[in-house]
DNA sequence: TTTTTTTATCGTATATTTGCGATATGTAAA
DNA sequence: TTTACATATCGCAAATATACGATAAAAAAA
């Protein structure tokens, strides 16, 4: 090692910390140009439907349902059910949360 | 669509624009633990070996191999042969171009 | 020259991701 | 009730990612 402090920045039991795993996880939710594409598009909007993303996305319905549900999954957008439709918005806290893990990833 | 503005986010032939794919290709080299480690360390030690990381990684050393291999080809890092060593350290143009992206689609 | 050191690459196995068409679900409209 | 609509899910195929042990390569040390 060049420098000697690594076990400030490494967890000795070589075990990954919590905010490693989780700023991995955003930036894997963010792994596809289709969800960057909705999440710039739900931050233009406030909210959309299924449909507004399918029909300005490359790809199929169902495709693009996978995506958001991904995006879902990873906590980043939150589904409205307003039948027949769903729509769908940022989750605002997550996504400051994801925003803070960037920063101090970059030394914002 | 909830509202009308969206030529302006996305491109109208239905194709990822470039800083979409770019982010994108970012974000993906930044989508596990093991690469979050690997660019902490480095910044934090302007460079290291190889050996370095295998030292506090959970896993092997050709593991390790291929996630710099992955790293470098995002060209985030940059590789220094040093027989029998190479040594890494970060890519500051891409770093700043990948910060850069981060920020503006956090809208920092 | 032989051995050691360091790192990359190969081969392989398994898991995950991506994408599509077809289908199911649930609601509203006819 | 039947039809139409919007969306999610299923089943599948292909591609990519993850991980490991074994091996190769290339230079330094013995």
């Amino acid at each position: 090692m060049s420098n000697k402090d690594y076990k400030k920045c490494f967890n000795p039991n070589k075990n990954f910390r919590g905010h490693t795993k989780e700023l991995a996880r955003y930036a894997k939710a963010l792994a596809h140009p289709a969800r960057i594409k909705i999440l710039n598009f739900l931050n233009n909007s406030k909210y959309c439907y299924t449909g507004d993303f399918v029909e300005v996305l490359p790809m199929a319905q169902s495709t693009v349902s996978q995506h958001l549900k991904e995006l879902k999954e990873a906590g980043l957008i939150i589904a409205n059910e307003q039948p027949p439709r769903v729509s769908y918005c940022i989750n605002k806290d997550a996504w400051e949360k994801a925003k803070k893990l960037f920063m101090d990833f970059f030394d914002v």
